[in-house]
DNA sequence: AAGCATAACGTAAATGTTACGCTATAAAGA
DNA sequence: TCTTTATAGCGTAACATTTACGTTATGCTT
């Protein structure tokens, strides 16, 4: 028995202030082999088969900080994908074949989810480079399961922006109650009362008001605030909610 | 490059009515090659390498069902682990060898957690065979890294106690307020004020009070109630809370 | 029949959530 | 400079949920 291979694949998001972005790379595929100048456009996640001394996580960042130019990014598991026959489709199998000059039987793929702060430094990698950010809705298709994979992004992604801070993950350092609102707004896809939305907010102790205010906005500048993640992890262990969807309690 | 062997481990829990266990798989191990009938007890997660055209999920699957008897258990992905050193103690290393008779470069696993209802049918399995429950207060060391899965297990549980309706995998069928009860505080580690839960737990549609009476018990018999998973799924899309720990709305 | 253990019910106070009216401030245009 | 416009930002009453804790009910045991 060959054993399969062992891929990376990440499921990079950014926030452009309205809406959820994607990273993807796009690559063109031979559309036949008689007229070799013919491609047809593909986009898939950025990912990489692991190396031999290397865990999952390392060659998670690895393939981002060729991306992104970015080190420390925010990075989770997300999921395993695993049927033998995930990649099966010829011009899939072609292109497993071109990329990697080794054979390869199989390939069990470890997703990852990463969330980034888009702003110029990684404007300008990622305009320069073959990756480009896309609005998430506007995906269509992509190549072999990645659709599946982005799809298994999102609902994870939903999933702990209800339980976790990582909404802070995607904004500037800096930023106001509007920006948090917007965000949560189009990741989860609802609507909030942003007087009742402000108000919680104030009373997150680890959200702190800061001195500056927006500027260069025709209107009313907000206020900026920042996130004060030690804060967050000393409080968490003292209150400690227990919350059950349909059975809840405080200690 | 040698592609590294991928592996399911199983964390499988259990619940006996007041502690949360944990089935184990012992065996022993030679001390020394002068003495081989001196053996080192040792005990390990329920794990196995993954067949050529078998998906990570039927993998951990046939694993449990060797070992419990039981088809259709509740399964979950929970973690891969990857590091390149995860199994470099020399017993360890030995151990591997002797036991697939491939060679075996490298190992990354793929945890899963099983939820299991401790019944008849899968004390007799547990009893007659190889692996035995243990409480998970009790277990000091196991084999390989499987003492570190157990804790990703355990804080996987935990979180997801709190947000899914998944203590009744644990329950019998039909279960007293107290039995859930008992299990809420085991797992989590808390206390719970036993009229505000029973509160609670009426106000849940989808947990049904039925006509019968606990029995054999030495005092007044409390009633049982069962989890209607149906009625559950189709409430879940149209309430579909929006929690955060530190921002909370409903649609 | 009395004692005991736990089931089962109730209530008031505190806290959190929702819906919605209103004011404040900066920028832009007349 | 005055008005308009857009969004920031504040307040309040109704409603819902959570917490703390007193009380009664029921079946088994002795």
């Amino acid at each position: 028995m060959v054993n399969p291979s062992i891929s990376v694949d990440c499921v990079v998001f950014g926030f452009d202030g309205s809406e959820l972005k994607v990273l993807l790379i796009e690559f063109g595929r031979k559309m036949n082999n008689a007229d070799p100048s013919q491609l047809k456009l593909e986009r898939k996640l950025p990912g990489s088969l692991i190396q031999e001394k290397e865990d999952l996580s390392a060659a998670a960042q690895r393939t981002l900080v060729e991306l992104t130019g970015l080190t420390n990014i925010f990075l989770r598991q997300l999921y395993v994908f695993s049927d033998p026959n995930r990649i099966s489709r010829p011009e899939d199998l072609e292109w497993i074949k071109n990329t990697y000059e080794i054979p390869v039987s199989r390939i069990v793929t470890v997703a990852y989810f990463a969330l980034v702060k888009i702003d110029k430094s990684v404007l300008q990698h990622t305009v320069e480079g073959v990756s480009k950010w896309h609005g998430v809705q506007s995906i269509k298709q992509l190549a072999f399961d990645h659709k599946q994979i982005l799809m298994k992004g999102l609902e994870v992604l939903s999933q702990q922006l209800l339980n976790e801070p990582i909404a802070f993950e995607l904004l500037p350092k800096r930023f106001t109650i509007r920006q948090l609102q917007n965000l949560y707004e189009a990741i989860l896809g609802i609507e909030i009362d942003n007087r009742n939305f402000r108000k919680k907010v104030l009373n997150v102790p680890c959200i702190k008001l800061l001195d500056e205010k927006e500027k260069g906005v025709a209107h009313k500048p907000a206020r900026l605030y920042r996130f004060d993640k030690a804060m967050y992890e000393k409080d968490i262990k003292k209150k400690m909610k227990y919350n059950l969807n349909f059975i809840r309690f405080t200690d």
